[in-house]
DNA sequence: AACGATGATTGACT
DNA sequence: AGTCAATCATCGTT
């Protein structure tokens, strides 16, 4: 993606067209204005005759010419700037040009004309919206954050890691998002430099050339297209990129932590003690998550993962049943006491999953 | 290293 | 939208 290579590119189709009209000039023939050749090339040594077999005879030639033209610039200079002088006055030369321009309009220009006006690249426009929704385009800070923010909030996991990825995502995203807009930046410099370049010097040229004003245009939207097709090259660049980040990001995501003891016992408290119906409603949810530090999605995946893995092997989950089991009663217990109520707790099992079995001391 | 435990993801279902 | 079931990917223990 290097400016190099798009100049390289500018200056090919820029040659190519000037090719054209070299051709073109060359197809009208060597039309005459007033004696003076509108080729207006220097004026080349005659043809030798000899067939060159002579070995010294050709260094010679060469030496001739080499000579000649090196006496070309001091001798012609004034001369020719005297003949473009008079090119540029002469009273036939706007009508020549106009007639001249006309042609060209009519056949290489008209041709190339035809593919010119394209609507938006709807590739280009998908980079852009792309790169719109990840927040490297788009306005200053923020988009970006927003991005990370969201896929941190998936991500879940304790606060402290998932800030710790959030901010590691957000840096690489802003330094993706510098380069991306440093070279944007280069690239539209160096275009409109470019352009203008060409321009002047189509300008000066047309002096001497028959050049329409509308050829300039056109020149302008080929550089404009080809640096365009530069940038398209960076915005995909910068997509790849930022999909790069962003798998790495969710594939942080996966490495996961266990939750800590306190966490895993507040969870399985509520689920023994709501075996005949575990499923916590979204307040309890919430109210879990607060007491566990984790998030409500992350009480929904515990809640999802053991109801399935205690309905798998009950049997298996019998002995931390009967814990919990235990648990639950003396707290409970030790909460009728301290309200000096008789009240025994009624256990909430009808139905649904199978209760553990339970003995006062605690075997099966 | 192997293996079971565990949190997260995914697709189908209601 | 919530859940189930299967699966993935990693953790923690042996």
């Amino acid at each position: 993606m290097s400016f190099s290579i798009c100049v390289a590119q500018c200056t090919d189709s820029l040659a190519s067209t000037m090719d054209d009209q070299a051709r073109i000039m060359q197809s009208i023939g060597g039309v005459s204005l007033a004696g003076h050749s509108v080729q207006g090339g220097m004026p080349l040594p005659p043809p030798h005759g000899h067939d060159g077999t002579d070995g010294d005879g050709r260094k010679q030639d060469i030496g001739d010419i080499l000579h000649q033209i090196m006496t070309i610039t001091d001798q012609s200079l004034d001369e020719a700037q005297a003949k473009k002088h008079g090119l540029n006055c002469h009273r036939m030369k706007p009508a020549l040009f106009s007639v001249l321009c006309e042609i060209k309009e009519k056949t290489v220009l008209s041709i190339r004309g035809v593919q010119e006006e394209d609507p938006p690249d709807p590739q280009i426009m998908r980079l852009d919206n792309m790169l719109l929704a990840e927040g490297v385009s788009g306005p200053e800070k923020g988009g970006g954050s927003a991005a990370a923010a969201a896929a941190a909030a998936a991500a879940g996991g304790s606060p402290t890691d998932s800030s710790i990825e959030h901010s590691d995502y957000r840096a690489k995203l802003t330094q993706i998002r510098q380069i991306y807009h440093s070279e944007l930046e280069k690239y539209e410099q160096a275009c409109s430099e470019f352009t203008n370049h060409v321009m002047n010097l189509l300008r000066e040229q047309s002096r001497t050339r028959p050049i329409s004003p509308k050829e300039i245009e056109r020149m302008v939207a080929i550089i404009h297209r080809k640096f365009s097709s530069i940038q398209m090259q960076l915005k995909q660049s910068t997509c790849e990129a930022v999909m790069i980040l962003r798998s790495r990001f969710l594939d942080a995501r996966r490495k996961r932590r266990n939750f800590n003891k306190q966490a895993t016992e507040v969870l399985n408290e509520y689920f023994y003690s709501h075996l005949s119906n575990p499923y916590p409603s979204e307040e309890a949810k919430e109210e879990l998550a607060k007491k566990c530090g984790i998030t409500v999605s992350q009480v929904s995946n515990w809640f999802g993962n053991k109801r399935i893995r205690y309905k798998k092997n009950i049997g298996k989950f019998q002995e931390e049943a009967n814990l919990y089991a235990v648990k639950t009663a003396v707290d409970a217990a030790n909460v009728s006491a301290q309200a000096s109520q008789a009240n025994s707790p009624a256990t909430p099992n009808s139905g649904g999953y199978p209760a553990p079995c339970y003995t006062p001391d605690g075997r099966l």
